[in-house]
RNA sequence: GCGCUCGUAGCUCAACGGAUAGAGCAUCUGACUACGGAUCAGAAGGUUGCAGGUUCGAAUCCUGCCGAGCGCGCCA
């Protein structure tokens, strides 16, 4: 019972408006109430103003007509037709009150759908690096959000484990033994590509490596198996200081999907939709052109017979909607991959694999830059490693927590430091709409001001705070509602409607923007209305407020899978 | 050449087709011996890249320009 849903007030009173249209107008029933929040009311509605219009009415007159029979809300015509709606106090009230349940009283509207996300695809014997870091992140939140609206989520990291590559690094582990941490693998990786380009004995040994491998030469494979499960380790320490959801059973990489690509390609060939040319197989697009008008191809056999990653996307199309029974199909990449992606979709439209029953969407997003505004490099020239770009911020998270609250000791500094710099590096990524590009800037993600991560995790430990000052009674009253009280409160009541957003639009900047607004609405009620000092019945309800405001915080901070500590 | 994305306050960014385009930094003027100062009140800051169009109503939708980034056959 307290898994109950409790249906948000602007929906309710989305339906009272709807009602009285029907009433004083049953040829429009039905019609969009067009009920928002609104600066001069609890909520207004602009549906006269468009209603009016095409029955040839002014809006005014029917604005007043609906005022007159809708029930439940004080309706007030104003300027040319809107319509503002006040709920009565008790209302408000009541549905704080409500919404003390594990789940803030949010349904489950995804439920029944099965939704794929693919994310993060790291690559393997490779750090991973700063382009690693928005998949990983993005991909994350998505997948708490869409999995807490009771979507049935499953997460897809789409590993780099195959490839080429594989042979001349087995071929040059073997040849030159010792050491097998991933960070040595990394310069294993080079130093083999080094060879392989220097040596050209050595570049033959290596492609009968790579030969060896497919063919699934028992010794080559178990190496290959080694430098999988060694990358793979060294990926699972960096998914866990991040605190993302992707365990091991989530890898899903592009070796998986290598035995069926000769299948994939046949059934393209068989529907002609995949055609021969110059010695390769491509499917040209129908859609798309390229230089000289040419319809852009997908290349989905290599003139060598090899397989790259449009053959394997479409592998992962055909799988997770054949295989998995997957309706919603999400990719989590740049947006540079937005010209691939329409094309690995078009195609799989055409073969029937995408239905009008299923959705795939890439989830594209911007390049992280550095401070020069180019893309994000580092000195040398190199990718930024993930580990580096966390330690910085949570060396200067430290830092600027230690200034604010010096009677901490080293341990829960340390705690909360690491805690504060990985939901800054996080926040920064998911409160910008994704499509841009952002400039990744530590002095401003760490900041205990502003729109970040800690200024949020500070507001949540700090009502947590006045909490643990007040024993008990929480039990809601009807008494008059402060105007600070009325806008945190209805504040409160449209985190669901956020989370759908979210889940809609797959933009989690939605939810850090709420959150946001969130806080700043407790700071005013904060600053206008004493709650420990406050007489009964009054104090009651305050902390009521307080405890929705923290738990709402904490658990919004949760779907951006970042941390929400009690004290800072 | 074509396509995709983006152009909003000095800076970083918001804004389901709705009323006066909002926050935060930074700047200026005031207030408070603080239920943890995440201060608070106010000022200033804008022709939403430009020009048309649709609409009762446009930052938002359409068209055309300008500018930036990215992409367009065997890399992923």
């Amino acid at each position: 019972m307290d898994d109950h849903v409790v249906q948000p007030l602007l929906a309710r009173t989305a339906d009272a408006v709807s009602e009285a249209i029907g009433r004083v107008r049953p040829d429009s029933a039905g019609a969009d109430p067009v009920v928002r929040r609104s600066g001069h009311a609890d909520f207004q509605s602009n549906a006269a103003l468009a209603l009016g219009r095409r029955l040839g009415v002014a809006p005014a007159a029917l604005a007043g007509e609906i005022a007159g029979s809708v029930t439940g809300v004080r309706a007030e015509v104003s300027g040319p037709g809107f319509l503002n709606l006040t709920l009565p106090d008790r209302v408000i009230w009541e549905q704080v009150s409500a919404r003390g349940g594990p789940r803030l009283g949010i349904g489950r509207p995804e439920r029944g759908r099965k939704v794929v996300v693919d994310y993060s695809a790291p690559n393997i014997a490779k750090e991973m690096h700063v382009g690693h870091l928005r998949t990983t992140i993005i991909g994350d939140s998505l997948a708490r959000v869409l999995g807490f609206l009771g979507a049935d989520v499953v997460r897809q990291n789409h590993l780099g484990d195959w490839g080429t590559q594989f042979g001349m690094l087995i071929q040059h582990l073997w040849e030159h033994p010792g050491g097998s941490a991933v960070t040595a693998l990394d310069d294993r990786y080079r130093a083999a590509r080094a060879e392989f380009d220097a040596d050209p004995a050595f570049a033959a040994r290596a492609r009968a490596r790579v030969v060896a491998l497919q063919a699934g030469e028992p010794e080559t494979v178990a190496a290959w198996r080694g430098i999988v499960a060694e990358s793979e380790r060294a990926f699972r320490v960096l998914y866990d200081r991040l605190g993302v959801l992707l365990t091991p059973e989530d890898s899903v990489g592009e070796s998986f999907y290598n035995p069926v690509l000769p299948d994939v390609v046949a059934e393209l060939r068989a529907a002609g939709i995949a055609v021969d040319s110059d010695d390769a197989v491509v499917v040209f697009s129908q859609e798309v052109t390229g230089p000289e008008g040419a319809p852009v191809p997908l290349m989905v056999r290599k003139s060598d017979g090899g397989y790259g990653y449009d053959t394997t996307d479409l592998a992962t199309i055909r799988h997770r909607i054949r295989e998995l029974g997957a309706q919603r199909l999400v990719y989590v990449t740049d947006s540079r991959q937005a010209l691939h992606f329409r094309l690995v979709f078009e195609t799989a439209r055409r073969a029937g694999w995408l239905t009008d029953d299923v959705t795939a969407e890439h989830v594209a997003y911007g390049t992280v830059l550095g401070p020069d505004g180019r893309p994000f490099k580092t000195r040398a020239g190199g990718a930024v490693r993930l580990s580096d770009l966390l330690d910085d911020a949570v060396a200067r998270a430290r830092a600027v927590v230690a200034e604010k609250n010096p009677g901490l000791d080293p341990a829960e500094l340390d705690r909360i430091a690491e805690q504060a710099g990985i939901g800054a590096v996080k926040y920064a990524d998911l409160s910008t709409s994704r499509a841009k590009d952002y400039a990744f800037n530590v002095e401003r993600m760490v900041s205990f001001t502003g729109n970040t991560g800690v200024y949020l995790q500070y507001a949540h430990a700090r009502i947590c705070s006045i909490l643990r000052g007040a024993s008990g009674a929480t039990a809601v009253a009807d008494v008059p509602l402060e105007p600070a009280e009325r806008a945190l409160a209805l504040a409160l009541d449209g985190y669901g409607g956020v989370l759908a957003e979210v889940a809609e639009t797959l933009e989690p900047h939605r939810l850090c923007g709420y959150l946001y607004d969130l806080a700043r609405a407790f700071t005013g009620f904060y600053e206008a209305c004493p709650v420990l000092r406050a007489a009964e019945p009054v104090r009651g309800n305050r902390l009521a407020l307080c405890r929705l405001t923290a738990r709402t915080l904490g658990h919004g901070l949760g779907l951006l899978g970042i941390a929400a500590p009690e004290r800072m």
